[in-house]
DNA sequence: GCCAACGTTGGC
DNA sequence: GCCAACGTTGGC
């Protein structure tokens, strides 16, 4: 099993939002970045553990456990006129943007925000950490899941 | 609102 | 294929 990180603006969607959620799941629409795309498309399996994480607002954190419910299938968002998402370049290959859904799983007993993960010394290689880092999905590694984990 | 970092675009 | 310009991300 792997593990990921998935950055959300809690104002657009909220792990609160998430569990909220018919079956408590979303599909994960509206990434436009090919790595993160490719995370989804050829990485991220049934049952991958994700910590959902809050970005760019007041307090930025890890808000709760999430994980990977679907195979990759394609977004439908990017063929939709009338969603921000859309995308009108031709694909003679099929569809460019692929996702998978994620699920509610799992509630932590309190928010991590980033400034207690910078204090970790053990979480220093954590590339959410690095500098200049703006993918909306990371690979965490098990390590850096269990220590997140043990922080609560 | 600022700004560093980085991805994408498009002219050449 | 290079690279400058531009747009976006996201912490602060």
């Amino acid at each position: 099993m792997n593990y990921w990180l998935m950055k959300s603006e809690p104002d657009v969607f909220s792990f609160a939002d998430l569990k909220k959620r018919p079956n408590q799941t979303e599909p994960w629409n509206g990434v436009r970045n090919y790595q993160a795309r490719n995370f989804m498309r050829d990485d991220m399996k049934i049952g991958d553990l994700i910590l959902f994480y809050h970005s760019s607002c007041e307090i930025p954190g890890v808000a709760g456990i999430a994980r990977v419910s679907s195979i990759p299938y394609p977004d439908s968002t990017q063929f939709d006129k009338k969603s921000e998402y859309f995308d009108s370049k031709p694909s003679k290959d099929g569809p460019r943007w692929i996702l998978i859904d994620v699920s509610f799983h799992e509630e932590l007993k309190r928010f991590i925000s980033l400034e207690e993960l910078k204090k970790q010394p053990e979480l220093a290689g954590m590339r959410l950490l690095q500098r200049g880092n703006r993918l909306s999905i990371l690979p965490v590694t098990s390590s850096e899941y269990n220590i997140i984990r043990n922080l609560v």
